[in-house]
DNA sequence: CCCAAGCGTTAGTTGACTCTTACGTTAGAG
DNA sequence: CTCTAACGTAAGAGTCAACTAACGCTTGGG
């Protein structure tokens, strides 16, 4: 999950994703696409890669990207992880709301 | 979302939100936590509540932290934006091989 | 008013990250 | 086999982020 976070935390690797979501593309035509040089490309989808975000497939001497959207996963399940923290919280201040106003007769 | 999601790519600050999920906690009681100083776990509680992932709340000397679980939602919805992209390029897969297949009828 | 508790802030250092330039590698054309 | 296209990799420079040490700021107690 660390490696997909920091991976999606820098503004252009998502811009990136943001392109190969949707289409296949080469490296060549993902740099192209940015005034950077095509190395600083290059790098960083090979951290994406490394983050199971990207899955990358040879054709002769081309390399196709492709986002793979299952390595999100993690991210999304540790994310609504506070949304329920949330919930359970709320669930046990109104608790003992009520047992400050019933006073003395907690349930259960 | 970019402040959210350097936020939550730091180990540290996750442990800072694993603990502060489910109890109010000051910044002392955070610090307490780790074996680094107390000045560079007030700096991640800063970024924290920059970013609104952490809500501050003042009583006396003391200062309360607790997690704001909306400061998620951002993220949440582009996370699940590529689910939908890659729904969309499968469903999109599958009719251009109805196309090759029945040739020449597509579909529209 | 004076002091201590509880924090935040600043300055400076160290390590990590992003970029560019230069070079290495592999696949296919001729 | 040689050359080129399309890449990745390595080395170095500049920038940013995390930490420590030292200091400053409130709040409440005596």
């Amino acid at each position: 999950m660390e490696a997909v976070l920091k991976a999606i935390a820098e503004p252009r690797r998502r811009e990136i994703l943001r392109l190969v979501s949707g289409a296949e593309l080469t490296a060549g035509e993902i740099a192209a696409s940015f005034d950077v040089t095509r190395p600083a490309i290059s790098q960083h989808l090979t951290i994406l890669r490394n983050a199971g975000v990207l899955e990358e497939r040879r054709e002769g001497t081309r390399r196709l990207y492709r986002v793979r959207p299952e390595a999100f996963g993690e991210v999304r399940a540790y994310l609504e992880s506070f949304w329920d923290e949330s919930l359970l919280a709320l669930k046990n201040a109104v608790e003992s709301d009520e047992r400050r106003a019933i006073s003395g007769n907690p349930r259960n």
